[in-house]
Formats: C-alpha cells, sequence, structure tokens
DNA sequence: AAAGGCACCGCAATCGATTGCGAGACAGCA
DNA sequence: TGCTGTCTCGCAATCGATTGCGGTGCCTTT
C-alpha cells in the first residue's frame, strides 16, 4: 500500500522569478514592488511580472519584514473571548484592518495579570505594529509601561487614569442616562444599581452617571443602594444583587453594569422566588447576543459593538501611520432597547 | 507645550549580547539555545545568558523563522467567531497550543468561499505551519487542493467527503440518539427534525442518526417531518419551522440541528401563539452559553467543547511532528442536559 | 615525543527580500 | 568631440539569528 507522497515543493523565491526573467533579483523586486515599479523599464517591468505570475510567485513576508521592519499586523486584547461583547467587535475591527492590508493577532488574558502580561510580550516579540486593548484598568502599569516604550495602542470600552491614549467607547454616561430615565418614567422610584468592578474606567463612569441620574431625576439618593461587584460577570452579578438584598434594602429596578451582571440577578430571582419584572425590573447594558430570547427577555442599553470595532481600527491605523497625532477619543452614542424585563413597579405588591 | 518625545530604542540583537558578553554572537546563539547549549562552556553559557538578561534581550522570531523556517505559528479557520460554539473551543485550541509554544492565528470566514479561499491563502503567505478548520463542507475543493499540496490540517465538527484527514468532533449520532430517547421517554411519538445544511457533514450525520433514532424507538417514522435548513442560523430554524408547520405535517417535540435553529422555534412559537413546551417540545444540540436563562431554558446536547478544541491542538501537533502518521481521529461523547424546553406531550391539547 | 581525540568557540554562509550606491548606455547640448 | 544628465539595472550590504565547518588549545594515549 502506497502512502500517496507528497513532495513540499519550495516556495518559489524572488531568484527564481529573476532568474526565470533574466534579471537581477534586485530588479525582480523592483519590478514586482508598485511604489518602486517605476525605476525599471516597462518592458523588463512587464517580463517579471509575467515571469511571478507564471510560477505563483508569493513574497515571502518573514523575510520582507525582517528587512522593512514592519509586519502589518497589529495584536488585539481581550479578556475574555467568551464573552460575547466581544466577537462583534472583533470583526468591526477586522475589517478595517484587512482592508488596510494588515491582520490582527488575537489573543485572551483571562483578567489575569500575568497571562496578560506574557501574551503582550509574545505579540510585541512577533514585532506587532500596534495594540488594541480591551482589557484596560483605571491603574494599569503595564499599559503604562508600554506607552512610555512607545508602543502605539488604542483602547476600547475601557480608559485608563492620566492616560491619554486614543480611544474608542460607547457613551455610558448617555445609556445610564437613558436607562436610569426609562425607569423612572415607569415610575420606579428606589433603582439600585449593580456596578461594575471600580477598577475599570466603565465601572466608575457608569456609577457615577446613575448617581448623576437619580439625582436629576429627583429619586431616592442612597448609598446603600449602589453595590459593586468584582468582575463582569454572572456569578458576581447574582452575588451582589444577594448581598443588596440580605441588607435589607428595598428597591423595585436595578441598572445592571452589564448584561452578564443583569443575567446573574436572574439567577437570584429564580432562588429566592422573585418575578421580574413583577417584583423588581432589571435593564442590563451592551446588548449582547440572545437577549430578546431570555426569560424575560432583557432590556438593555445597546451599543454599536461594530463600529467600536470599526473605529478602533481606524484610530490605530491612523496612530501607525502618524505617531505624533494628537490622540483622539471617539464617543458612540447608546440607544435603549426595551424588552419585558421594565415594567412598573407594585404590581403584585400589596 | 511639550509632547513628551518618545524614543523608540532598536531592541537588543544577539550582536549586542554577544558583545556584552565578550564573545561571537554564534557562541552566544548556542548558549542561549537549551538545545545548543552542551556545546559551550557552561561559564561562557552563564555570562551570556547573564549578558541578555542584564539588556533584556529577546530573539527577533521574524529572524528566526527566516532561517529555520519555522514559525511556531498555526492558522484557525472559523466561519463566524459571533456563533458562541466557537469561542470555547478555540480557548481549548489556544491552551495547548501556547502550552507548546506555538500560538494560533484566527480568521473568520463568515460562511464565505472566497472570502475563506482568501483568508487561507492569507495565512500560508504567513506562512502557518498547519490550520486547524472549521469550515468544513462534505464537497470542498479548497482543502482537498491544500491537502495535495501537503499542507498539515484538522478538521474540527466537520469533515470532508473521502477525505481522510485527522478531525475531532463530537459523536453527533449518540447526541442525537440521547435526544430522541428523552422525548419518546416523556411519550413523544410524532418527532420531527430541522436538520442542518446537508452540505456539511455534521447536518448529513445528524439526519441520519435522527432517522435510524426514530426506527429504533419504533416512532412515527414521516420524511414529511425533517426539513433541512440552509444555515446553521436562528433565522434559518425559524423559516424551517414555518415550512414545516405550513405544511400541516402535525408533531409534538423537534429536535433541531444545533441551538441556534433551536432558539429559531422559540421565534416561530411567538409568532404562532404556540407554547413551548406545552404545544411543542424543542431539543438543541451544543449547549452554546446562556440557554440556561433562555424562555424556556433550551434542553441540549452538551458537547465538550474545550476538549474538542484541545484535541484538535494535539492532532495538530501531532501532524506537524509526524506528518506521515495515519491521520487520526477523536469523537467525543455528548451527554443530554434537559431542561424545561421539553416536557410530555399534549398537555394543552385537546 | 608524536599522534590522536575532545571541548570549545569563531568564521562565514545562509534564509529571502530590500535598497543605497554606482556603473553603463544613450541622448542632448555646447 | 566631449561633457552633462537621465534612464536602467546590477552589485553588495543589510535585516537578525542559525549552523556547518574548521581551527586552536589541551589532554590522553602509545
Amino acid at each position: 500500500m502506497t502512502v500517496p507522497k507528497v513532495v513540499r515543493m519550495a516556495a518559489p523565491t524572488l531568484r527564481d522569478v529573476a532568474q526565470l526573467a533574466g534579471v537581477h533579483p534586485a530588479t525582480a523586486s523592483r519590478a514586482l514592488n508598485p511604489q518602486t515599479r517605476p525605476l525599471v523599464n516597462a518592458d523588463t517591468a512587464r517580463k517579471v511580472l509575467r515571469a511571478a505570475e507564471s510560477i505563483g510567485y508569493q513574497p515571502n513576508p518573514i523575510a520582507r519584514s525582517l528587512k522593512t521592519a514592519r509586519t502589518g499586523t497589529v495584536g488585539l486584547v481581550i479578556p475574555d473571548l467568551t464573552n460575547p461583547l466581544f466577537p462583534p467587535i472583533v470583526r468591526g475591527i477586522e475589517e478595517v484592518l484587512t482592508r488596510a492590508g494588515y491582520s490582527a493577532w488575537i489573543v485572551n488574558t483571562d483578567n489575569d495579570l500575568a497571562r496578560e502580561e506574557n501574551q503582550v510580550e509574545s505579540l510585541r516579540s512577533r514585532q506587532v505594529e500596534g495594540l488594541i486593548i480591551a482589557t484596560a484598568r483605571r491603574e494599569h502599569p503595564l499599559l503604562e509601561r508600554l506607552h512610555r516604550q512607545g508602543v502605539r495602542m488604542v483602547l476600547v470600552n475601557r480608559r485608563v487614569d492620566g492616560l491619554d491614549l486614543p480611544s474608542v467607547t460607547a457613551d455610558d454616561d448617555a445609556g445610564i442616562g437613558l436607562a436610569v430615565a426609562h425607569l423612572a418614567g415607569l415610575g420606579h422610584r428606589r433603582i439600585a444599581h449593580l456596578a461594575g468592578p471600580q477598577t475599570t474606567s466603565t465601572g466608575v463612569v457608569r456609577a457615577r452617571a446613575f448617581r448623576h441620574a437619580i439625582r436629576d431625576h429627583g429619586l431616592d439618593d442612597d448609598a446603600s443602594l449602589i453595590v459593586e461587584c468584582a468582575y463582569w460577570s454572572e456569578a458576581e452579578g447574582a452575588a451582589a444583587l444577594r448581598t443588596l438584598l440580605d441588607s435589607g434594602a428595598t428597591c423595585t429596578a436595578v441598572v445592571a453594569g452589564n448584561d452578564l451582571i443583569a443575567l446573574g440577578c436572574y439567577d437570584v430571582f429564580a432562588e429566592r422566588g422573585l418575578s421580574c419584572p413583577d417584583d423588581m425590573s432589571v435593564v442590563g447594558f451592551n446588548e449582547m447576543p440572545f437577549l430578546d430570547k431570555m426569560n424575560p427577555p432583557l432590556t438593555t442599553v445597546s451599543i454599536p459593538h461594530y463600529e467600536i470595532g470599526s473605529e478602533a481600527g481606524r484610530l490605530l491605523l491612523d496612530t501607525i501611520e502618524d505617531p505624533e497625532r494628537h490622540p483622539r477619543s471617539v464617543l458612540l452614542s447608546p440607544s435603549l432597547v426595551v424588552r419585558a424585563s421594565t415594567a412598573a413597579p407594585g404590581w403584585s405588591s400589596p
């Protein structure tokens, strides 16, 4: 029985093309590159092109990168790809990047500092030309160091305190405003906030926006109605709601820091026999997929995921092209998607 | 106002290390590489190591790749990263790959042939050492060509007809068996199947398994109860269920080709005022995230995502190490997760 | 004492493409 | 004719690391 012996032929190199076209590799190189093509005679250029075509020549990007010190790649640092918020953003990023001839390395950090350090190190050693970072924390020594070292970066969703980096985020302030206005309009007066981690800019901005909105609407401004979650996760959301309820605080609605935290509330409702929205309304944030099929369908603040990604890609390209350019940041408007997790309070209360 | 002028220092090279240690670059190279370290004196090796450490030397993988023709990278070809099935698989793949010193390029094809061709071409030009493919169709000229060209590949989830490639898939046959047995046990006799695209191996295997299971349980074997979806998507699932219902066929339960198709059914239930599970039971496949929070929580066949990924990674590493090895394929056992989308039939029927 | 063996390390080529420099050809001009 | 300028194109260095080959000491063996 003969195994089909596969012959892995060496890929044709520039020398092969040059030889076939009867010119020096240098000339072939210039002919192949549209930038330098004017430097060679039109006829010889044609010959080279034809030769390259005929043997299916593909330039070796490794060799090219070694010489030009440009790789055409950027790194994408994501806390957790299984969080459904990120894939659409990644899609947006990739779209503009590939259109510009770049490609993206995606790495997960699992919200782990050491892992993040390693992953970023690995990206840098692969000579990425820039980084798009979705893992920023308000205090972030790693990012500060990278910035000092002149690494081109763009932040998405979250920012770093005191570090003036280009970023693209949703307008969290406006989003929380929509959520609170919606609940206030339904008649809620005691609204709780399950805040995201205050180590992230998103967490503090949303929490601050929440307090402002509460005051603006003249609602009950009770500090005990704000509970912080240690992570942006279901489990943490559930834990936060449990401590809130156990503290004896009363409220008829919850503004969750994001959708995962909101979904964590669903678990607690099930545990304690509470009905949503009859006993308590919930609003999420981010509009992750499939919320319309939840029980109940989750009212949430929708952000333009894809545009966040594509803007981030554009910003990074700008930074790569002109590193001296003043950091530009983009704020994208959210909108409210009303579903069945919110209703007027007290339907089933005595 | 002075912009902090960033000095992008050139990264230290092997020559710098060698100079600092007072040896030739060749010696430094050998000292740094554990494989060749025995070739140099232990003392000089120590000196080199120390020098490298002191200036923070990191070998340039571009240069190394150029010389060694090895890149330590593999490509990951995914149809759609926003499908929540894939991120956990990706995690499993990355785990074993990074442990072995490899990293993975992730690309999306959007189920688009041309895009797939481009993305794969881009991966190959970047000299990936192998591919993990999750986009296989039963007829797949591209993969056949790649195989002929000796590209190392591993398939996940789906396979290609007549192409003996290493693959790792869930045991679809067993999974469908579990689903049908569950429904039969509840008393259902007329069960429909919303099959995945029959252009994918997964689609046909599950459909065939469905027919077998129906016969094995002595249930109503009615060909009109099987409808094919053109894609593995919610929209297609909904469309398929509509045509099924419109055809006048009667059934009390649906085995969906995967979870997305099952969720599509939920839309149709809402449209037509049907109650799940009272009017109709549904079983999904894949156990994607958040199914427990759906309305109703979806009963589904759970497959070991992470293990599928890690096995695929291992298989690819095997193939890279020993390309002559006979293609090995892995079949992983599924399990049934019973939730509230399935119940005994006819509760609310007359 | 001569020959052989071993440990260690440097020289230089190599991977494949890019690019500064300069040489040759040829036209234009004085 | 001779000089300058332009157009082409080849030479060789370069990017940074790896590696076959060979050379220099030094020790062992006969």
